[in-house]
Parts: C-alpha cells; structure tokens; sequence
DNA sequence: CCTACCGATCGGTAGG
DNA sequence: CCTACCGATCGGTAGG
C-alpha cells in the first residue's frame, strides 16, 4: 500500500511529463497553454502547480533526459570494441530507436530546445556540442584508419544526425515497414550510399 | 519619381515579408510578435496593417513561396534529359543552394508550417506530398535501371531530404568550407556512402 | 484538488 | 503613419 501510494505520488508527475511531451510535439511549446495540458490530463490548470514548478520546467526535464539518455550511450559505444564504422553504425541504430520508441520527448528536444530559458538553454547547446566534436572524432578517426572515404568529418556528422530525424516524418505516415528494415535502410544509404558505384 | 515611388509602396511588403522570416526563424511564429517585428522595421505595430491583412498572412506567403520555388525545380529536374541518379544529384544541390541562400524562409517553411490556417494548412500537405511521391518514383525507376541499389524508396528519400536539412547547423556554425564543398560531401555520403566499401 | 482572480501580452481595429 | 484602446488568452498565485 505504501508503496503503490509512493509510486502513484511519483507517477502523477510522469503522467504531466509524458502529456506535456505530446502537447508541445504536436502543437510547439509556445502554442500549447497549460490549461489544455489540464484538460488532456482531467483536471484544473492550477492543480498542475501542485506538482509541478512552471510550465518551463517540463521542457526543461524533457530537453536533458533526452539529452542525458545520447549522451549516456555515445559514452558507451565510444568505449565498445569495435570499428569506427560500427561505432557510427550503433549510434545510427540507437538514434533511430530513440525516435520510435520516445518519439515525442526526442521531437521536442530536437525542435523546441531554443525556448529553454538561461542557465538551461546554455547547457543544453553545450551537450550537444560536446556529442556533436565527439561524434566528428570517430568520424575523423575512421578516415585515419582508412576504414572511411576522406569525407569532411563535420559535415558527415550532419548529413548522420540530420538525416536520422528523418524517422519524426516516418513516424506519421507509414508503418508497412519495420523498425528493423527502417533501421537496415538507413545505415546502409549513409555508410554505403545509394548508387551501384 | 512616379517609378520610384512605387517600387518603395510594392517593396515595403516585402520588407515585411523579409524582417517576419527572419523573426519566425530566430523565435518561432507563436513566440513573434507583431510588436516586435515593427521595431525591426522602425514603425508601430498598428502601421503594418496598412501594407498586409495579418500576421497569418506572412506565413502563408512564406510558406507556399518556398514550395513553390521547390516545385518548379522539380518540374525543371524531372524533364532534364540525364540519368535518375543525376536528377537526384541535381535536386539534393537545389536543396543546399536554397537552405543557404534563403536561409530564414526555407527554415519557416520547413518548420513554422503547422502554424497555417486551414485551407493553407492541408495545401501546403498536399503540395509538399506531390513532391515527396515525385522524389520516390525518381529512385524506384533508377533501382529498375539498376543505376540504384534495392532499396526502400520512401526511406531513401526520407533520408535525403532530412539530411539536407542539416544544413540549418551549418549555416548558423562553421563557415570555414564553401557552400560547393558542402553539396560535394553531402552529394558523395547520400550517393556513394561513407565506407571505403 | 478547486474557484476566483491577477497583471502581462497578444493580434488587431477605430479614428484621425 | 500615429495614439488609444479592445477582447481574448496567457502563466501563475491566493486561499481554502
């Protein structure tokens, strides 16, 4: 009993995180008013600020637990066995993964980041620098290690990260392909490219 | 003098048009206001509606002037008498040339578009599908004249046209690499991949 | 958890 | 082009 309670009381908060999450993907954060926040979660707007600080504390925890969660894994695979071209090829598969499986916690930190207020905003560019310079050192090491073209190493890092966001248009529209295939298709057409040389 | 008068009445829109592109990309349509746009152009915010009706207006005609511009280079391209890779080749530059030339209106475009009013809204939708289906049945014939390999069409033209969105980082980063050195990397990873196979 | 309510800001209009 | 102003809506608080 206690525990179920404690765990109710700890999950009415989780509830406003994951509603907030789908509110501000499909509307933005600016356009969603927290009286419509209430309304999807079935109460009064003013009984939201009994658990919660203020409306920019939700994109605030949305933003870095999905950063922390990139940041989590890119450490991980840095430390992994493996080629830089599997390094690259993990974090595509765990980019795309991230935006099936919490599509609209990662829409909202890839899209509504910049109405994060200071210190916030700051710290968040910063992260995602630091996973960005980490990213362009694998790239630059695979170059060195022949296993990669002589690409512009920044540039690639762009065409990757850019091109798995490509999974927030899929995510709408059509589901006559697995995750799997989504995920074979996209690496393959990054790494090895589309043409028959 | 009569000349020049009406170049300044048909260009004041314009400026408009120009200052609320570049507002809605720093701050989000939602989050810009109409008071904040008339201190970029050095007048009160009463005084824009002589020269427009309202400020969904400006969105509609930033919107539909990129798609359209994105059209017509795509009729262009489907009537060009080279191969599908080239086409594809050709649209990805297009795509480049115009995130870097016409930054603020392509990102509002790409990003501020759930903000129109119906029936601008499902235009917009509509237009912007017509496009991707074109995209997709440039790479199904080029798999069937095996310049391409098998891949899933719709995935690969997801992957292309998310990738070269990544020029928004760029442009607002490094500018140490030319624009034609930016399509040439982008060009070569979406084409002919990343690996030294 | 609610009702009642606040100051701020919004897009836009009236009238000159 | 301006000043003056309107009704609507916002995030959030007071008080119970």
């Amino acid at each position: 009993m206690g525990n179920i309670k404690a765990i109710a009381n700890g999950s009415k908060k989780d509830v406003i995180l994951k509603k907030a999450a789908a509110l501000f993907r499909l509307k933005g954060f600016k356009a969603s008013s927290m009286r419509e926040l209430a309304l999807t979660i079935g109460v009064e707007a003013p009984s939201l600020y009994n658990h919660i600080v203020s409306k920019s504390e939700l994109l605030q925890h949305i933003c870095f637990s999905v950063a922390n969660e990139f940041t989590l894994q890119l450490q991980e695979v840095e430390l992994s066995k493996v080629s830089n071209t599997k390094k690259l090829e993990q974090l595509i598969r765990f980019h795309i993964k991230m935006m099936v499986h919490s599509f609209d916690e990662v829409y909202v930190a890839n899209n509504e980041w910049k109405y994060l207020d200071e210190p916030y905003l700051s710290d968040f560019l910063k992260q995602r620098r630091v996973y960005e310079n980490k990213m362009v050192q694998l790239v630059k090491e695979g170059i060195l290690k022949k296993e990669l073209k002589n690409v512009h190493p920044y540039v690639s890092v762009l065409t990757i990260l850019s091109a798995v966001r490509g999974v927030e248009f899929w995510q709408r529209q059509k589901k006559d392909i697995s995750v799997e295939e989504l995920e074979n298709n996209m690496v393959n057409q990054l790494l090895t490219g589309l043409t028959n040389i």
